[in-house]
RNA sequence: GCUCCCUUCGUCUAGAGGCCUAGGACAUAGCCCUCUCAAGGCUGUAACACGGGUUCGAAUCCCGUAGGGAGCGCCA
């Protein structure tokens, strides 16, 4: 049997990291059966969906690379098939209509929880055959009122629920539009999903919808409710605690297989292993091996892991990301090489790539600006009395190459009886404009001999000024 | 209130009755390396929610308690 799952997010807030992982679950689950995963859309409610959220979903599982097999899917655009299916159950009895407004339903609510008892529908329509005038009726389905569900649930093992704790939901509203749990139930029965991996909180949703999917003559497919994502502090997700587009991450410089690696180890794990390729997620990946209790997010542990990602994968394949975080602050280098090897350069001393970026500006910019507390350390008389004789040693230099330069200036060093610190820290300075940079050696290597020994010429200026 | 779920270092986790003096990772502290900053290496601090049982033996099994979460909508 293939395996197909199923991502089905709700357009009704901004997809979030905790979405994300559930459906990079569902997505490794489905690449490592060599299976199916299908995407599609939540938004049978029109008050609250929103065209944004919907392209976030969109834009979000593209930049993470969680491709579909099949979808996006629309519910609104499937109307016609859930009033064929609420038909047919009006027709078989499993569903019925109900009569009682919306003011007897609240009004019996609040009495069941005033006397301290779950609140729930009693079936009062439930033997009805005549329509009550002027009102317009919903449709409720006919729970079974005895014996019990069993959910064989894949991360919690078999839960059961009693059927006389379900009372009969609504799957039309009295407008004629279908409610969720309905909706999800001849979703993934038409579009024939064996394994619904989803968050948690949708556990108590399983017992009724693997009933209705029995009364639809149809075999529920396997759960899997995974644990939900906590922000840093614990408490529940939030706009308040980093809830925030999953496209922020992609803003602020992370690499799409970082966040992945995260998220994946946030309720499961492979042994000691905490970095894994996309590839080695998918091989290694079981849904059976994820645990049962929330986890928190940490921010520092993906900080650690975007550069682990940025120091082990080709420096080609991060040019582009590097290119889009440099257009961001004005720069826009189409030159590869140069590129590549600040990538090289700087990656281990980045945890993003809006930081590296940031740190790397001065590599391709004509002109920079000069830190003043670094040139008041650095480029006082005594680091510009070496930097004078710098300059003459890299001019003569006949190839501009990081060993050859490297060479220079230990030379130099050795020469002066001091330290490279006393050297490198008034020339990076002089050509970096901070007091921090990659090695000396590399650094200079990047900028080239034509820009090196202009910026050491402006700074000598300083000696006179 | 009722039903269901969850509980190992600050955080993510390993752990399927003896391999546990509870392992790894992030963070944190110290040291080493060193032209700056990092990266890297080494070392340290730090956890089985609590109480009963079962067993020769329990982080692991059972029962309670406490704490947390979800659901109980003509929301998804």
């Amino acid at each position: 049997m293939t395996v197909v799952t199923r991502f089905a997010p709700s357009p009704t807030g901004l997809l979030h990291v905790g979405g994300v992982r559930t459906a990079l679950f569902s997505w490794l689950y489905a690449r490592r059966m060599k299976g199916k995963f299908v995407l599609r859309v939540e938004d049978t409610d029109r008050e609250r969906s929103t065209d944004e959220a919907v392209r976030v979903i969109l834009e979000g599982m593209q930049w993470l690379g969680l491709d579909a097999d099949e979808g996006p899917y629309y519910q609104t655009r499937r109307f016609d098939r859930y009033r064929e299916v609420i038909a047919g159950m009006l027709a078989a009895g499993t569903a019925y209509h109900c009569y009682c407004t919306k003011q007897e339903l609240d009004a019996l609510r609040e009495g069941q929880l005033a006397r301290k008892e779950k609140p729930r529908y009693t079936g009062l329509c439930r033997s009805r055959t005549e329509p009550r005038p002027g009102v317009p009726p919903v449709v409720r389905f006919r729970n079974p009122t005895d014996g019990a569900v069993v959910v064989e649930d894949l991360v919690h093992g078999p839960v059961s629920f009693q059927n006389a704790e379900l009372d009969d939901l609504i799957i039309a509203r009295s407008d004629g539009t279908p409610t969720y749990n309905f909706c999800v139930v001849v979703d993934d029965m038409d579009m024939g999903i064996t394994h619904v991996i989803r968050g948690d909180d949708h556990l108590n949703n399983a017992p009724r919808q693997m009933n209705m999917l029995r009364a639809l003559g149809s075999t529920p497919p396997v759960y899997a409710h995974v644990p939900m994502i906590l922000g840093p502090d614990g408490a529940k997700l939030s706009k308040r605690h980093g809830a925030v587009s999953v496209l922020q991450y992609e803003e602020e410089g992370f690499l799409p297989d970082a966040l992945l690696n995260y998220l994946v180890r946030l309720g499961w794990s492979h042994g000691d292993q905490e970095v894994f390729t996309r590839d080695e997620m998918i091989a290694a990946f079981d849904i059976h091996d994820v645990n049962k209790a929330a986890s928190a997010f940490n921010n520092e542990k993906l900080l650690w892991l975007n550069q682990q990602h940025m120091m082990r994968a080709p420096p080609a394949r991060v040019v582009p990301y590097l290119q889009a975080q440099l257009r961001r602050i004005g720069i826009d280098s189409n030159d590869q090489t140069l590129l590549e090897g600040v990538i090289l350069a700087q990656r281990e001393r980045a945890k993003t790539l809006k930081e590296m970026a940031q740190s790397s500006r001065f590599l391709f910019v004509d002109s920079i600006e000069v830190d003043p507390q670094a040139a008041a350390k650095h480029l006082n008389p005594e680091g510009l009395g070496r930097l004078g004789q710098v300059r003459e040693r890299l001019a003569a230099l006949s190839e501009w190459t990081a060993p050859a330069i490297n060479a220079a200036l230990n030379e130099l060093a050795t020469q002066l009886a001091v330290g490279l610190g006393k050297i490198a820290q008034p020339l990076r300075v002089a050509v970096a404009g901070v007091a921090v940079s990659p090695p000396i050696d590399v650094t200079l290597g990047l900028l080239g001999r034509e820009r090196t020994l202009l910026r050491l010429d402006s700074a000598l200026a300083r000696k006179t000024a």
